[in-house]
DNA sequence: CCGTTGACCCTTC
DNA sequence: AGAAGGGCCAACG
């Protein structure tokens, strides 16, 4: 146990989720593009904390990382990662990442 | 207030 | 192109 996330009482947290639930279905987005947006683009790492121990009801599968790479933490890994994203409808390569230079998406779009 | 931790990111070999 | 190490920031106890 480590970093729970504790409630909503900051503003970090609160913020990154409300950019998360906003990701459109085909459309990922990276930790750090999620940290900068909410004000910390070094807090990459806080976003993953989150990501784990925030809402399980966002997108959270739609978070991915900079090169595309899926999260390790994910429920089932990489492959229960991918699954989630193909069910969205983003089409992976022989690769196991994803276009993110393609599916990459901004809160203004 | 200080130390520890993490679904990451960046630089370098 | 892939692997290894260090650094970054926010939150808990």
């Amino acid at each position: 146990m480590k970093l729970d996330i504790p409630q909503i009482g900051g503003g970090f947290r609160e913020r990154v989720e409300a950019i998360v639930v906003q990701i459109p279905e085909g459309r990922v987005m990276t930790y750090g593009q999620l940290a900068a947006l909410c004000g910390s683009p070094r807090a990459a790492r806080i976003v993953g904390g989150i990501a784990h121990f925030g809402d399980p009801k966002l997108p959270w599968h739609r978070v991915v990382k900079k090169d595309g790479s899926l999260a390790e933490g994910y429920p089932g890994g990489m492959p229960g990662h991918r699954r989630a994203l193909e069910a969205d409808g983003v089409l992976f390569g022989n690769s196991d990442k994803v276009n993110v230079e393609s599916l990459l998406w901004h809160p203004v779009d």
